[in-house]
RNA sequence: UGGCCUAUGGUGUAACUGGCAACACGUCGGUUUUUGGUACCGAAGAGUCUAGGUUCGAGCCCUAGUGGGCCAACCA
């Protein structure tokens, strides 16, 4: 816990100055507080492991709260899906709260702020209020209502609440500053009419807080010390520190701790989206199946494409938080699932692309059943047996008639390892008439302990039972499809982001229970689809093994278009960057290790040319040690006979009128 | 016409109160291997956006600029 002091993060660090100035440990508190209208995705995983994680980390408790304040677009079941997903990643919440909860201890104080002149109950059209409002750019002005006397909005107020108005006609808005620069400071909206059937609260009210006021208070009421949020909210934080310290000076007894909002960069993955609203087109659009459509970035999507808890904690673990807007690579992510599966799925055979391959040496009607290692990450695994007989399928890819030396799988004449089995020699094919190879011919060698280069997966053909693989691509074809101004994100939906397989696969599969995880041996990681049924086995890809074969493979036609200009530099080149490097930190050296450097740039200096040493007459003033590096690259050159010119003989005169000793120093040694 | 945030290898994050820019992914080599996986070893790749300034010394501090992001829902 303490021992990584190095890798503390931003809000970390704020977090130990705080510590530091006195917050007792024990006063620490977070909050997860998502709104319940929708599923939630990777990018709310970095966020639940923010707060999460420091609650652990700092042993604090850590509440579950439901941002519930706009009955019209949320719903319970997004509620319980949000609870078991949190639950499935691992984390434990304190207490699981509501704002709806505290809709009362709102509006008590909202009334005390009405008759403290800071609110009042408005009753324009929001056109109108928009119009007021002003730009970014034009501050606004007051509106017609904004002065009216406390008795009557507190009268006003009240009759909202009791539902003697219609959605719209009223609302209460803070009194802040119409002028403001910051946009939300200009009497910002504390409660709409709303006559709409709540999921906790039912129809006891007809007035809703709105988010900045709900949020803030909430967090106060709970008495959060450090309510993490993502970034766009930082111009909220003005308006949450003035509801805060307003609502302070009535309940500051009751509730002590003042809550720290501090903003952090989400996170967003490449070729894919992060918004609510934007996953939810999918949904209904129907591009997907549904938010656990293995495709889809939510929780569930990546619970039922067989990412794990640990795999996505690690992810937003090592992708880190910071304050500037990022795209981090699907890679990360897939580095962490591999790395996880690999420790934990037992390996299994299966065949996607089935070629046929008779064993011609082996007898007909024999089956051998040989001991197979579940998993040699992993020696608790065990073994397992599986059938072996004279007719196999193999991969197509695994077979070629000739091929190069790169190649290590079978060929004619070739011999090729069969994992948990023997090894076999291509002899023959055969082929149809279209000249497609149906059938290889192989004779196998009862010798295993023979060095081969390659070994393959296989299944036995009258062994086998089919399956159904799903195989998944990115759903986008862009890397970041979301950000580009005038092209909408559905036009780069890739439309070959599933495959559906006919595969083939060992029979010890064949109990396989919905969410179990393999690994297809050589292939990657598979889980069992729940569209599973008793007789009907349906695998989704995970995510493939890492295949440096497959990178291999393009190469040759690359080669061949673009001879990629290696800088092979030659000796000066290459003297001329050393030099640069070394000159880069030359005044920061300590003085032994300068003299080294010095002198190595001094025996580098014989093999760069003038033309070479030219350019860094320009260097930059700031940069004093390259400058001392031209001027050691001088010196050897005058000293070669280099003839002086007027680039020259500025250069030195610089040198020698600048502020650093050392650069003087170099440079009168050449006068 | 504004306000706020931000800028470090291809990507993401570090660098404690200024002191030889580090880690991870990715890339490229190599060793081991009954998975072209894993593991292990190694390499390339960043003059820290630009220009000034302060300092013996700046990624870090100051000033100005430039690029990117956010801000005008009775959404959160």
């Amino acid at each position: 816990m303490s021992e990584d002091k190095k890798a503390l993060n931003f809000l970390e660090h704020i977090i130990e100055e705080d510590l530091a100035n006195g917050l007792a440990k024990d006063k620490l508190r977070f909050r997860f507080p998502p709104e319940p209208n929708g599923y939630l995705h990777i990018g709310h995983t970095k966020a639940i492991g923010i707060s999460f994680g420091l609650g652990e980390r700092y042993n604090a408790p850590v509440n579950l709260r439901f941002d519930d304040t706009n009955p019209a677009k949320e719903e319970q079941e997004y509620v319980d899906a949000i609870k078991r997903d949190i639950e499935w990643l691992g984390y434990h919440w304190a207490e699981e709260r509501y704002s709806s909860d505290y809709f009362q201890e709102l509006y008590d104080w909202a009334v005390l702020m009405i008759k403290d002149g800071k609110a009042y109950v408005d009753s324009q059209s929001s056109e109108a209020m928009a119009e007021q409002k002003g730009t970014p750019t034009q501050p606004g002005v007051d509106g017609p209502f904004r002065n009216r006397t406390v008795e009557e909005n507190l009268e006003l107020f009240s009759k909202m609440k009791n539902g003697d108005f219609k959605d719209g006609e009223h609302i209460l808005r803070a009194k802040i500053d119409m002028q403001h620069t910051n946009m939300l400071m200009r009497d910002p909206i504390m409660y709409r009419v709303l006559h709409k059937h709540h999921h906790r609260t039912a129809n006891d009210w007809c007035i809703y807080p709105m988010y900045d006021w709900t949020h803030g208070e909430s967090d106060y009421i709970e008495q959060i010390s450090h309510s993490l949020c993502s970034l766009e909210f930082k111009p909220h934080r003005e308006l949450y520190d003035w509801f805060k310290e307003t609502v302070y000076s009535y309940a500051k007894d009751k509730y002590p701790m003042q809550p720290k909002q501090r903003e952090f960069a989400r996170l967003n993955l490449s070729y894919t989206i992060m918004s609510k609203r934007k996953l939810l087109k999918l949904v209904e659009e129907q591009i997907v199946t549904g938010w656990d459509d293995p495709r889809m970035p939510t929780i569930s999507g990546l619970r039922r494409r067989g990412y794990t808890p640990n795999a996505i904690r690690n992810f937003v673990e090592k992708a880190g938080v910071a304050k500037r807007d990022n795209v981090i690579d699907v890679a990360l992510l897939e580095f962490c699932v591999r790395e996880d599966l690999n420790k934990t799925a037992p390996r299994v055979m299966a065949v996607l692309d089935p070629l046929k391959v008779v064993i011609t040496n082996y007898p007909e009607d024999k089956v051998e059943w040989l001991e197979a290692e579940n998993n040699q990450e992993d020696e608790s695994a065990g073994f397992r047996k599986v059938p072996f007989s004279r007719e196999i399928y193999i991969e197509k890819e695994d077979f070629k008639e000739e091929a190069s030396s790169k190649f290590f799988r079978l060929q004619i004449g070739g011999e090729v390892r069969l994992k948990n089995a023997y090894i076999i020699k291509a002899e023959s094919v055969v082929k149809d008439a279209e000249g497609n190879i149906t059938e290889v011919h192989c004779t196998y060698s009862e010798d295993t302990e023979k060095r081969v280069k390659g070994t393959l997966h296989w299944v036995s053909i009258p062994h086998a039972i089919k399956a159904e693989v799903r195989e998944y691509d990115r759903l986008f074809n862009d890397e970041a499809p979301d950000s580009h101004e005038n092209k909408d994100f559905m036009e780069f939906i890739n439309p070959d982001s599933l495959q559906i397989i006919e595969a083939f696969v060992e029979p010890s599969l064949k109990e396989a229970k919905a969410g179990d995880q393999f690994q297809f041996q050589r292939l990657g990681y598979f889980n069992v689809d729940n569209d599973t049924t008793n007789g009907h086995l349906v695998f989704n890809k995970t995510v493939g093994l890492r295949d440096s074969w497959a990178k291999q493979k393009p190469k040759p036609q690359q080669q061949k278009q673009a001879p990629k200009q290696t800088n092979h530099p030659q000796q000066g080149a290459k003297a001329i960057n050393t030099i640069n490097k070394l000159g880069k930190k030359y005044t920061n050296l300590p003085e032994e290790k300068q003299l080294k450097v010095r002198a190595e740039i001094l025996e580098l200096a014989k093999d760069v040319s003038y033309e070479e040493l030219e350019p860094l007459f320009g260097t930059a003033v700031k940069k004093v040690g390259t400058r001392i590096a031209a001027t050691l690259i001088l010196s050897v050159k005058l000293d070669e006979g280099l003839e002086r010119n007027p680039a020259i003989n500025e250069f030195i005169e610089k040198a020698l009128e600048d502020d650093n000793e050392l650069l003087v120093q170099e440079a009168s040694l050449l006068n």
